[in-house]
RNA sequence: GGGGGCGUAGUUCAGUUUGGUUAGAACGCCUGCCUGUCGAGCAGGAGGUCGCGAGUUCGAAUCUCGUCGCUCCCGCCA
């Protein structure tokens, strides 16, 4: 039998209750987390979202204890009482009391849920059952935790930019879709037949417009809809702690966001964090690390081997050097006692990233031995274990191919000898500015540039000269921020003169009326006085993650979806009605196969 | 679009390599006992479409093919 909650009022949370609450009368409403029967004396652990405490029922009661399960919904009126010394416990914060109970009343009843809200339970429960009943995965403590740990960040940067005389904007969420970029997701319009608004990737445009529009210091917690593959650090919609400023430099820029980074860890993790970050280029990253997101709790960096290597008789690398490529190394300290089979796996990871194979060679006391080592006697052999600083015990990997590949290849070897050597400490926090990103990447199969970040991106200065010429050369005031081998934020300085837009969008094949026709709007607010302007978007949700030191950011959104962008938990996407269809002028086509 | 892993009781898993009587464990659930527990204890009990569908076989959780779901990675993506 259900009761009313009545004109009873909650009065406490019952994980705030201390031993200086001893002898108040309480109201505590909440969860049934646990129960423990002793013939006639009976506790509960009652839970809600401030905690836990336990409550006494006496003997008189014991039939209406009988009555509950797991999660049911009670209400109970009682007295806090100290616990005899003996029987206080530690672990919990509202230890030292318990509630002696002289009413309850039933507010609602609950089936056996289908996995324990406990978060003492043996293993992971399922991410797929977790997020079919995500309302009974986020009633746990670790969920909760959370949700409130990203309600406090939230909190201080929206504080900490408000300090700084930034103004929060809302910018639309239908927009117009342009083809650059990641996939739109689309909205169908039905009061225009044929017609679709997109969901903004970014407020990218709006942000800028409002520069120009005079406001020089905008932010948003702004939600960023992207319809491509998924991973577990990228959902189909995330948040972006999107910013932009106007007259501002890139060191500018990072010094906005090392502050704010600087006080969330002091106001909210309490910790101390060192700032400013390092910087690097891109070519420096990507030579050291072979990564542009580099993990930097570990060394094991990357040399060029290039030299020696084409003095050596091993052909495939000899070959490489010949035509452009470069052949990359790092040495493992004490790798000389890993397996063959240890090896492979990790020949795997630098395959996995398009290398036609990984070599090796140990370090002996006497010289090189086994692997390629026949190959780099003499003096090429030498000269390899002297840039790398090998010594007797250690490991050489090598990678021989086109720069990019023999990097990347490399660097996720780097990545897995990190992860099998046990190199990464928790809690250790590695920040680094990565900029100088060349402004355009060579699309081989449209056989065009195209923009690394987006057409909007100011090239360096000093490279202005080279986008007629070599726009492979040009390098764009572009910068990413990097924290534990995790891409936390993305941004640039803005072109916001019209002959430097014109220009950039040539190299990309864009010419005059097209530009016209796709951006007019944002190139005729540049004919009006755009100041010079820049911004950067710190993703919220994996900020979250690498803070907590989480491996998914689905961890930190309450309602996520699914690699393939379902939800569990609302069966979406689905179908809509024939109606619905019909007033949008929509047919549903056969899936071409 | 491509590759890897996983799918067995409500949950977490073992069993699959090498096919063989009635598919097990722990936790949870149900019943009873129990007045100081807090991952309570003790005794008893219920609970299975081995993801789904075909195939091979005297016989399939186990082998084969297909398919669905979740996940990790490449491509893609800021």
């Amino acid at each position: 039998m259900l009761d009313h909650q009545g004109d009873w009022k909650k009065s406490h949370g019952c994980g705030n209750l201390r031993a200086s609450d001893e002898g108040a009368e309480v109201i505590l409403m909440g969860w049934v987390h646990r129960r423990r029967e002793h013939g006639g004396l009976a506790f509960v652990d009652l839970r809600d979202s401030s905690g836990i405490c336990q409550v006494v029922f006496q003997e008189a009661m014991s039939d209406r204890v009988r009555e509950l399960g797991a999660e049911w919904v009670v209400a109970l009126r009682g007295k806090v009482n100290l616990r005899p010394k003996e029987m206080r416990n530690a672990d919990m914060p509202s230890g030292d009391v318990e509630i002696r109970v002289e009413e309850m009343r039933i507010l609602n009843e609950s089936l056996t849920p289908p996995f324990p809200i406990e978060s003492f339970h043996q293993g992971e429960v399922g991410e797929d059952l977790r997020l079919k009943y995500r309302y009974l995965d986020l009633r746990r403590r670790e969920m909760q935790d959370r949700m409130t740990f990203r309600h406090k960040v939230v909190l201080e940067v929206r504080d900490f930019l408000s300090s700084l005389g930034f103004r929060e904007i809302e910018t639309p969420m239908f927009i117009r879709s342009t083809p650059e970029g990641a996939r739109d997701y689309v909205v169908p319009s039905r009061i225009h037949h044929g017609m679709f608004y997109a969901l903004p990737q970014s407020p990218q445009l709006y942000k800028q417009l409002l520069m120009v529009a005079g406001y020089e210091k905008y932010f948003q917690m702004a939600r960023c809809f992207r319809d491509e593959d998924l991973r577990g650090d990228r959902q189909p919609e995330h948040t972006q702690i999107d910013m932009e400023m106007s007259f501002v430099t890139e060191d500018e820029i990072f010094d906005v966001v090392e502050r704010m980074l600087e006080s969330v860890f002091k106001n909210v993790i309490g910790q101390e964090l060192k700032v400013p970050f390092d910087r690097m280029s891109y070519q420096e990253v990507m030579d050291l690390y072979g990564s542009d997101k580099p993990d930097l709790r570990f060394g094991l960096e990357l040399s060029d081997l290039s030299e020696a290597s084409a003095q050596s008789e091993f052909k495939a690398f000899s070959g490489v050097v010949e035509n452009g490529g470069v052949v990359k190394g790092l040495c493992v300290p004490g790798g000389a006692s890993f397996s063959r089979k240890e090896i492979e796996e990790l020949e795997k990871s630098a395959k996995t990233y398009h290398a036609k194979g990984l070599a090796w060679m140990k370090v002996e006391e006497g010289g090189l031995a086994s692997g390629v080592s026949k190959f780099f006697g003499g003096s090429a052999g030498d000269s390899i274990v002297k840039t790398l600083g090998a010594n007797a015990g250690d490991l050489i990997l090598m990678v021989g191919d086109e720069w990019e590949t023999a990097a990347t290849a490399l660097g996720a070897v780097r990545n897995a000898l990190g992860r099998k050597l046990d190199l990464i400490k928790a809690g250790d926090f590695r920040f680094l500015w990565v900029h100088k990103f060349p402004l355009f990447g060579w699309d081989e199969e449209k056989q065009a540039f195209e923009a690394m970040h987006h057409l909007f991106t100011l090239p360096l200065d000093e490279d202005l000269e080279y986008l007629d010429s070599d726009p492979r050369r040009v390098r764009g005031q572009l910068y990413d921020l990097v924290c534990n081998g995790v891409e936390l934020a993305s941004g640039s300085i803005r072109i916001h003169r019209r002959d430097i837009q014109e220009k950039v969008m040539a190299v990309v094949g864009i010419d005059k009326a097209e530009a016209e026709r796709r951006f007019g709007f944002l190139l005729g607010a540049f004919d009006y006085g755009a100041p010079p302007h820049g911004g950067i978007a710190p993703g919220l949700d994996r900020l979250l993650m690498v803070l907590d030191g989480g491996d998914s950011i689905r961890d930190y959104i309450a309602f996520p979806k699914t690699l393939q962008a379902k939800s569990l938990m609302v069966d979406s996407p689905a179908p809509i009605d024939e109606e619905q269809l019909r007033e949008l002028s929509i047919e549903i086509r056969k899936k071409e196969s």
